[in-house]
DNA sequence: CTGTTAGCGCTTTCAA
DNA sequence: TTGAAAGCGCTAACAG
């Protein structure tokens, strides 16, 4: 009982050999259907199962990909993984998630402990924007499996990833500000040293400049991606001279300690300042002020990045593919932000 | 380069044998300081990786876990996945997870896969009442591994599990609406074969009575939870000729769409109608009217099931160990539901 | 169509 | 302290 049923023992049984079970298990063309259906039988009398272990061992394939992100519990992250974990569970793949917390030496330990662990392949949202100079990193590369970065993605050759466009979306987000009647626009960034991050800002930089509102140093505000630090971003905002009438921000739970405060003082939105988030958290839609902010299709993105991975793996020449998705951001419009009635 | 360092090419290269450069890895005893040296040296040098595959075959660990919810982008599974992650990673195991969005087949079909991948346990949290009456979830006990149920469980003698109190979380909501002065309050349940909704479900009725408040089978309807259902109950509800004054949800969502069917009829919350949901999705703090709802501590509640896990996989004696862990919710009070001022 | 053999990479008796 | 050999469970090349 606690000892499980190998092909060798149904090839006892049967007074076959264990090479003869595995083909008949395997649907090989090369066996008589008779001892097939023999070995069908048995086995399913003995409760054969297969161990993908051996399986793994003897092929070189796990079939298992590790997922790296800096957390789980964040509605962006969790849609990725879910879109990921459905496209690859469909083609018996196993996903494999780890967390970094955005502490370096846990993403190295992770790598470590994936490779270790025979992975296919590595789909990663990266936490720290160096950690391709590490020594464990070139492991992956080494080792010859599809790696696939998902939004925050380190800039490397050969290097597959799939991301959105966040220059046009923080394009589009200052665009629609400006049009809203905004002079004085604020941005809320994250840190710049990372792609998405800086993207965002060039995007929004762009937009002044295209509109012909003047750039102001001033009115960019280097923050972490939370509700608290929106709001003390704000409380200093506020104080200036020439205090702001439009804040994009770059995440949305600053965007909300953003509204939280600026409400506070009793100032109102969207007339009195417009306030555009990022990355379509489940609240900005249900508030009662609804937050226009933008949507990155993470489910797809999920599913996409399952695809390149499997694109990858299956490709037998030695060509490399590099493979760069990039998906369009969606601005949604919501209350927040919305002074005139806009169509469509 | 393609091709890995094995403990063999170690052994050649020194021209002693495999075991010895196993024992010296493995910081064994029965070996001398300078082999040891001498292979960590050459080992370090050739770039040697221990493959976890060939152990897992030998050892018949494979040191990975499965953890087995209905969807992962809710933020209460998240948050719960969170915590198994954290607490297992550190113990030197891998999370893999799969989504059953509440399709026994596919559920059933994880199982298999998971158990032939040799997971050393299972982490679930059941999305079909009767999947404990498979034939596949029996293979789950001939295999001897631990298998822990979160949330959602079904109830099997001799398996562990962590939950909350579902009863005592749906006497407690009950219980304030009651001292905010509502008389007539209804319930929305959910599948109250699944014993999360039908405690709550308990708890509700059992409040009612303690506070001599006749119970109104009118007043408990089962839906989805989902922000959709919770209008369209709404909406029947406020035809009835006794129009609710209070409303426990068993899902946030569906008391998010409670509260817009509501409002959008011109009723005053919680001056006319108190509401309390269930989960503490983020959204509930964010909104302007602030939801009141159930905290279930769901990183606690993962970190515990890991916890659970261990025990069990690290237990020795053929001594089954049943644990079943029930968690204190917690009522968080928000404006939704708060007429007057409350101590403490 | 079936059997034999070897091997995936590692650990672990048993001898020496 | 080290070596030799077996084995975890499976597949695949080669014979027959």
């Amino acid at each position: 009982m606690g000892k499980k049923t190998t092909i060798y023992d149904i090839a006892k049984k049967l007074d076959i050999t264990a090479a003869t079970v595995s083909r008949a298990l395997n649907n090989s063309p090369k066996i008589s259907k008779k001892t097939r259906d023999l070995v069908l039988e048995m086995a399913n009398k003995m409760n054969y199962e297969q161990n993908k272990l051996a399986l793994a061992l003897k092929s070189g394939k796990s079939n298992n990909v590790g997922v790296i992100v800096p957390r789980i519990d964040s509605n962006f992250f969790a849609s990725v993984i879910r879109g990921i974990e459905e496209n690859l569970f469909a083609h018996g793949y196993h996903v494999i998630i780890c967390q970094t917390h955005n502490n370096e030496n846990i993403e190295i330990e992770i790598i470590n402990t994936l490779l270790n662990a025979q992975v296919d392949g590595i789909l990663m949202s990266i936490s720290n924007v160096d950690i391709y100079k590490k020594e464990s990193f070139n492991r992956i590369f080494k080792k010859q499996i599809p790696l696939i970065f998902f939004d925050r993605k380190a800039n490397i050759e050969g290097v597959s990833s799939v991301t959105i466009n966040d220059f046009e979306a923080g394009y589009k987000a200052t665009k629609h500000l400006i049009k809203q009647g905004c002079k004085k626009i604020v941005h809320l960034s994250g840190n710049t040293l990372l792609d998405i991050f800086n993207n965002r800002f060039l995007g929004y930089k762009q937009a002044l400049e295209d509109e012909g509102i003047e750039f102001n140093e001033d009115y960019v505000i280097r923050i972490k991606s939370t509700v608290e630090d929106g709001r003390k971003a704000v409380k200093k905002l506020l104080k200036l001279k020439k205090s702001p009438d439009g804040i994009f921000s770059s995440s949305d739970y600053a965007a909300l300690g953003a509204i939280q405060e600026i409400k506070n003082q009793g100032i109102k939105i969207p007339e009195d300042i417009c306030v555009v988030g990022f990355a379509n958290e489940p609240f900005t839609k249900f508030m009662e002020l609804s937050i226009s902010t933008v949507d990155q299709s993470p489910v797809e993105m999920g599913k996409i990045a399952a695809n390149v991975f499997l694109e990858q793996v299956n490709n037998t020449d030695n060509a490399k593919i590099e493979k760069k998705v990039v998906l369009t951001p969606e601005l949604l419009i919501r209350k927040s932000s919305l002074k005139k009635p806009v169509s469509n």
